[in-house]
DNA sequence: TGTACATCAGTGAACGCGCGTTCACTGATGTAC
DNA sequence: TGTACATCAGTGAACGCGCGTTCACTGATGTAC
């Protein structure tokens, strides 16, 4: 196994490597992510700034690196349900479940970008991980006769589905069920429903049951 | 008139104020409101950076008021909709030209929020003008027969409509409006259909339509 | 119409702060013979 | 097993920067008589 014949020296890497991280989710959480100070997280681990350089090459490296842990964690989530049997409902309530665990790990991949942000190459893979998986559930539920002016367009406008041969109307589904998701969940860990005192997992299930049963 | 009884001084304030602003818009656009500075916004109006304070008594001064005014627009822009005779559909295209116009003017207020900014009472007042219109334009779809979960849940928690007498499927109507709306322009202004090479048009007009046909 | 005074916009210097990042260095840990 | 050398984690000082904000001030504009 490459994990044993790691030296000491690999292995405490690592190990300080994931407490820099730790730190900066709990630094993001209390202050957002574009507060992020690696200053502030090595005083908090009772270190010089300087240091966190042996680790990470710049505070851009850092937020990179979390933003790919956090799609790919949540990819995992998705995907693990899947494998699991889960059928689009489960889905979603899996993403549910992972996005209220730590908002601001969701907010991170779907809150507001800085301008100008590009994410690498290997981020965008991981997120069609998710979109297939998606359109994997999508074919399972019964098609409809007709197709809408959506489906239409998007008989010709499917790049984006990476070659899976899920039909339009599965397609339009897939879509449709990654914005209400996240319509329900981004309004909701951004605050807007509170003081409102209504359940917000009610209208996350009925705006999914809407979906699944039209 | 009120107008005509203000004082020069009193004009040219007003003048510089909206100018502060406008500066701090094109600032937001290109960097986010996280980086907004006074300092910056006063190099680019010609200006010391201490002269700003005889405008604004602070940064989080400027920024509240710019989430004041960018509330006050969209509510503005909702009722003018609504007071033409606009439905629910029409209501949507109102918000959603609206947000593509400005994408960031709409970001400052549905985007990830700073951890513990509490927005001021007048701010809470107005988004619930915009609510009401909602609400307005949602009784005037058919009533389905049977209530859904969601529906006996807010026949019971509707302290956030205000006393509107709407029924209980109109509630979630126009709860289903906001997320979704706000489900497919979010992902849209936040730059996630990017290079996915379908009409995000289409599927706003999509979901808008599964739920006004429901 | 002119003079005396009050108001207020804007300036420049300054304070204290925290940031990201570089650099020369110490000292501990691991490797090769 | 011991010695010589290489590797590398971490430090402290420093650089340059921009931030929000305060303060004492100048000078122009408006007001009262």
């Amino acid at each position: 196994m490459a994990e044993t014949t790691k030296s000491p020296r690999e292995r405490y890497r690592t190990q300080v490597r994931a407490e820099i991280k730790e730190h900066a989710w709990e630094q993001i959480a209390t202050t957002g992510a574009s507060a992020l100070s690696l200053n502030a997280i090595a005083k908090q681990m009772g270190m010089s700034g300087p240091a966190l350089y042996r680790y990470y090459a710049s505070r851009d490296d850092l937020i990179t690196e979390l933003i790919r842990d956090a799609y790919r964690s949540l990819a995992d989530t998705v995907l693990s349900a899947a494998t699991a049997g889960a059928d689009l409902a489960g889905l979603a309530h899996a993403m549910r479940d992972w996005a209220l665990a730590d908002p601001q790990r969701y907010l991170l991949i779907y809150g507001t970008p800085v301008p100008g942000y590009q994410a690498p190459d290997d981020i965008t893979l991981i997120s069609s991980e998710i979109m297939t998986a998606l359109l994997d559930a999508a074919v399972k539920l019964p098609q409809h006769a007709e197709p809408t002016p959506l489906d239409l367009h998007l008989a010709d406008h499917r790049d984006w589905a990476a070659g899976h041969p899920a039909p339009p109307e599965a397609l339009h589904r897939a879509l449709s069920f990654w914005t209400r998701v996240h319509g329900v969940l981004s309004l909701e860990l951004a605050g807007h429903f509170t003081g409102m005192r209504f359940d917000p997992a009610l209208l996350f299930e009925a705006e999914l049951n809407d979906l699944l049963t039209r």
